[in-house]
DNA sequence: TCTGGGGTCCTAGGACCC
DNA sequence: TCTGGGGTCCTAGGACCC
């Protein structure tokens, strides 16, 4: 028999959060919007009742918005991030094996709670609730994929009330049969047309192909999913976070850039924060991409997307090093007259891979002329930690920062920062 | 005239996730 | 006018090696 592993997701957690904070906004429609307010990443009940799609362009959706008075929140990351953090750590009382798997989810090992299993996860929920505000759903099964299947059908039918346990075979089939391949764990929109057009439209169909034809329809990530549908645990819960093999600082423009000059500000800030994070994880990078583009959802305006990839040698967290590496990979992909090429550039980034612990890191055999000073960026680090993001900048940053993002409806850091804290007067 | 077989490594691109 | 950002994994195919 399986080991029985829960999956706990927080309801529409965005919203969630900013409810915590504002208890008008219980009951309304609520919408959190992506960086730059592009479009909406989080839906309330109530807004997903008035058909306000994941992933909606907010201009398109302004007249939903007006009608129905939807309140609307540009994204708060580090409130979120925050809270979180401490969803986690109620959580970390009901069980001593868990996998943090995103900001809102987690997966818990149940194993050796017998009968009680699904009143603890019941408890779990409880805890949560009340010690952080936030509502969660809690799924269960044998395997990761079945666990979050559970929980769909958790957030889906009231009849679970909260928690949904498929260990019973029973209660598995009947829900398996009536949960569309679409919204299973790793079935996107291709592998679910190319599964639709063999026939299999149900997650119970899908669980009944055999593993050789899963194999032969999609590749080894196919046949892992048909296995944990059975009930075969393909995939484990992974306590310790592995180390992570890239990142990336990406931005869309809040206005966008036309002259090398406006690309370069823009790469600067992005470089340099792509440094602070590499920093702040004690990492340094081996390799860096650097590309810009115009805007894909205009086709009839000029296009153009370019990217250059080059070795950091020695590997580096410098900012410097960064941001003159950087510079000089849009300087090479830049065409045309640098005052403006006809472009407009919407979209530009970083992408750092090959991350290797700073301290692990190769060094050269013959140090540079100018050893770059650690320190330095160890001061840059500890006046910005103390006074704030962007106290200290490169100047070729610039300051008028006209790429930089929109977010006109930000709540306040309420968790994090003293001075977002609500005043009473009384 | 006839030109092998068996590997590794790297990269780009696709698909998926939240 | 206005369409996010940050990740992972897998595969195919090219380059290269002996």
């Amino acid at each position: 028999m399986a080991e029985p592993i829960a999956l706990i997701d927080c309801n529409n957690f965005y919203v969630s959060c900013e409810r915590v904070f504002d208890p008008r906004l219980a009951g309304v429609p609520v919408i959190v919007l992506s960086n730059n307010d592009g479009c909406a990443v989080a839906r309330s009940d109530e807004a997903k009742a008035l058909g306000i799609k994941m992933g909606a362009p907010a201009f398109q959706i302004r007249d939903v918005i007006r009608r129905h008075g939807v309140r609307v929140f540009s994204s708060n990351y580090t409130l979120y991030g925050d809270m979180s953090r401490r969803v986690v750590a109620v959580i970390q009382d009901f069980s001593p094996r868990y996998e943090v798997y995103s900001i809102d989810e987690t997966f818990v090992d149940l194993s050796g709670f017998g009968d009680r299993m699904v009143a603890h996860a019941a408890s779990m929920s409880a805890a949560v609730r009340q010690r952080t505000g936030i509502p969660t759903c809690v799924g269960i099964g044998p395997t990761k994929t079945l666990a979050k299947l559970a929980n769909f059908a958790a957030k889906k039918n009231p009849l679970f009330d909260g928690v949904c346990d498929l260990m019973d075979e029973t209660i598995r089939d009947y829900v398996l049969a009536r949960i569309p391949i679409g919204e299973i764990w790793g079935v996107g929109p291709a592998t679910e047309a190319k599964l639709i057009r063999q026939g299999v439209a149900r997650a119970s169909e899908l669980r009944d192909l055999p593993l050789p034809l899963a194999r032969k329809i999609g590749t080894v990530v196919l046949e892992r999913l048909v296995a944990e549908l059975q009930g075969i645990a393909c995939l484990a819960i992974e306590e310790v976070e592995p180390q992570r093999k890239g990142m990336a600082v990406t931005r869309s423009a809040g206005t966008p850039m036309t002259s090398f000059d406006e690309l370069a500000q823009a790469m600067t800030a992005h470089a340099s924060r792509a440094a602070e994070k590499l920093r702040s994880h004690g990492l340094v990078a081996g390799t860096l991409t650097a590309f810009f583009h115009t805007n894909p959802h205009k086709p009839d305006r000029p296009q153009h997307s370019a990217s250059r990839t080059t070795r950091l040698s020695p590997m580096s967290a410098d900012t410097f090093d960064l941001v003159d590496t950087v510079l000089r990979c849009i300087a090479a992909a830049w065409k045309g007259e640098r005052s403006a090429n006809g472009y407009a550039y919407t979209k530009a980034g970083v992408i750092l891979d090959d991350l290797v612990a700073a301290r692990v890191a190769p060094q050269l055999l013959l140090p540079p002329d100018r050893p770059r000073d650690a320190r330095l960026m160890d001061a840059l680090d500890a006046v910005n930690d103390r006074f704030g993001r962007k106290t200290l900048i490169l100047a070729s940053e610039g300051f008028q920062r006209p790429w930089a993002l929109r977010a006109d409806h930000r709540s306040p850091r309420y968790t994090t920062r003293l001075s977002d804290l609500p005043v009473v007067r009384i």
